[in-house]
DNA sequence: ATGGTTATTTTGACTATTCAAAATCCGGCG
DNA sequence: CGCCGGATTTTGAATAGTCAAAATAACCAT
């Protein structure tokens, strides 16, 4: 069995190829998104590639392979699946969830899991919007694009946010732009750096090109 | 924090505490029960006596301090919630989820803890009748004898089966000795090592000493 | 092509947990 | 009393992960 180490590995190798689906990810990128120091990444590495996680190109980076993606993919179901029986079931916030489900995702059984899925009735999104990967089968293509890409003035609605942090999911509440919300993009200003967003009944927000690069939409 | 390792040692030592209550509980016994080699047992146990969580007397063995106790009964009782959690909200067989949450008990954050408590209407006994130690307080005494040594032909219930095993949990449950069972017992020969049990409606039930043992009931 | 900047790798060391096996202790028996 | 056997402790070594800091490679600009 993969430690959580290793799991949280192949988990964070898997997210950052997500950003940069091309190249390999480099031991700084994948460091600091551990939160330890490059060397150490450099040597986990090593062993995975080893166990036959990763490809690993000495200078320039690594790559999951076919087992460790799936491995990874496993994990982030566990991931997302707890995330949302917690919001659903335990009534948590979805501002503090991910932090539980960092911990949880290491400890969930086959059988446990299935559970929560049955009772969520088989969920194809977490409480933020990513995609709960399948059981079985390839993870489902998404037509999302972000605030800052999408059309104008086109009907929209928040399909997913892009930012586990507590602070940013209570400021995306608090603006009213939760999960499902309809919206519109009425404009868009390069200079003043900014997004104009109306949602319906509601007076406009201004979000700036930060935040709304975090929030992506789908058209309804 | 304690690691998990940690909080497996010091559940155990509280565990083997209870059938003893009188001595410290020797190195061997405890080994034994972590499923780990003595010698192992001697280092872990000088490190917890280090933090002050047992006092450890050579060639004698452990006993846990006040702290040490009171992190077990935190233990023991995030390992009651989440089998009763199991049993109630998921559904789960109350013959395996001891082992699941042996995982689980060490990924539970205070938060998720109190939301399952509440879920389940604050509850005094685990799925096998083991009491869940509170939140805070001392634990209750219980008034609980085995079938071996109550009393005969007066009305009794199923209290609590003190063996995990899968096996066992089954078998009890086939021989509808479930929790909470009103029954007697009708008899028992020295000779033969046996118990007899009369459940009401049902032809009587013959147990070996090694079973009746494990199954406690008390008083109606 | 030469130097400097920056990322990456290497090296050596440390913590936590474990095992195997040798050394030691202790209580009881003859 | 002295020795035996079983339990306990010690010792030495292994594994997984980590950091600090020194060594190295790669890239870029002049």
């Amino acid at each position: 069995m993969a430690t959580s180490t290793v799991e949280d590995y192949l988990k964070q190798l898997y997210l950052e190829q997500q950003s940069a689906p091309a190249d390999l990810v480099p031991m700084g990128k994948l460091a600091s998104a551990m939160g330890v120091v490059p060397g150490t990444a450099t040597s986990m590495v090593k062993a995975l590639a080893d166990s036959g996680l990763v490809t690993y190109e000495p200078r320039s980076g690594a790559r999951l392979t076919k087992g460790g993606e799936q491995l990874a993919l496993h994990v982030l179901r566990r991931h997302r699946l707890v995330e949302l029986f917690l919001v659903k079931i335990l009534g948590l916030d979805w501002s503090e969830v991910h932090d539980e489900a960092e911990e949880l995702e290491h400890a969930i059984s086959e059988k446990v899991l299935a559970r929560i899925d049955a009772l969520l009735d088989h969920p194809r999104v977490d409480p933020h919007g990513d995609p709960i990967p399948p059981a079985k089968g390839k993870m489902p293509g998404t037509r999302q694009l972000s605030l800052l890409d999408c059309d104008l003035n086109a009907p929209l609605r928040v399909a997913r946010v892009i930012d586990q942090g507590p602070a940013f999911l209570q400021f995306v509440h608090r603006s009213g732009l939760t999960i499902g919300t309809p919206l519109t993009v009425q404009s868009r200003d390069p200079q003043a750096a900014a997004v104009s967003i109306a949602v319906a009944g509601k007076p406009p927000v201004a979000l700036g090109t930060e935040a709304a690069s975090k929030i992506f939409v789908e058209a309804v």
